[in-house]
DNA sequence: GTGGGTGCAAAAGGTTTGCATAGTG
DNA sequence: CACTATGCAAACCTTTTGCACCCAC
């Protein structure tokens, strides 16, 4: 029940090593798999289950190259980290600006598309915003219903 | 550096029993110490600094009682669960609506206070919102001028 | 050839759990 | 008295680290 993610969709998985190189990022055979697999299922997965889809067509990588890459990718930008609950860290690769929805009963994490010209607080002078990361907690749709 | 967070001012800290009582709460010597550890300085600290601090005035108290009242104490409504980054789980006994700023440099968290009639965003069909969560990462006053 | 990336295993950090004891209603 | 909370230690889960080997440039 915890853990697994809503699906929305599938996106063109093609010249991923192009877009790698283009990030300054060397385009290994293990980088350009792992952002396959993130952006094959669009949920948000935690890097347990990232090294799980991996290795089904790539049996040899290590739970520490899973955890390289993602973190490589987070720090230039080709997916965000997404802290929802006291469990693992989610990984999404959905860079468009939206919200996460986490459901208290079943745990699953939805994608809020965000209503336009909304938000983008105003900080204290001095603040530098650099992200924002707006997460709602409640009942999803199934489990209010039961 | 990482762990340490702005401190904001203090609050009454009087009737505490009476405050976990009108909760549903046994009022027993640790939670009502526990409780008084957090409010006194109104940061965002963890459940280790917490037992930290807890313990000056209370050597015997064990971590696990300290994570056994933090957890009742958010499940009743009188602390939030923060979560900012790939670290530990952050209490905040500030139950009034605000954002929280983490800077990226120095790890610190800061209250940011929410401009009147800002937010509250519109939740798809079926969703039943709890809690909103908005936090923003970036740089700090200070650690921006360095 | 050099520096960065990978794979493995061990360690670290944070949180939870099992169980005996103590305290509250 | 019954039940819940506490304290201790061990277990657990997630993430990081050290190191030898390999590969892209």
């Amino acid at each position: 029940m915890w853990h697994r993610t809503f699906v929305k969709g599938r996106v063109n998985t093609e010249h991923l090593g192009e877009r790698l190189v283009s990030r300054g990022l060397r385009p290994t055979v293990q980088r350009e798999h792992v952002y396959r697999v993130l952006l094959q299922h669009r949920d948000h997965p935690t890097a347990e289950q990232v090294f799980m889809r991996a290795k089904k067509s790539m049996p040899e990588i290590s739970m520490a190259t899973v955890y390289n890459c993602l973190e490589t990718f987070a720090k230039c930008g080709l997916v965000r980290e997404v802290n929802v609950d006291r469990f693992a860290m989610r990984y999404c690769p959905n860079m468009e600006e939206h919200w996460h929805f986490r459901c208290d009963t079943c745990g699953e994490v939805f994608d809020i598309d965000v209503p336009p010209a909304k938000l983008r607080p105003e900080m204290p002078k001095g603040f530098q915003p650099i992200a924002f990361e707006i997460s709602v907690r409640g009942a999803c749709p199934k489990c209010a219903n039961s």
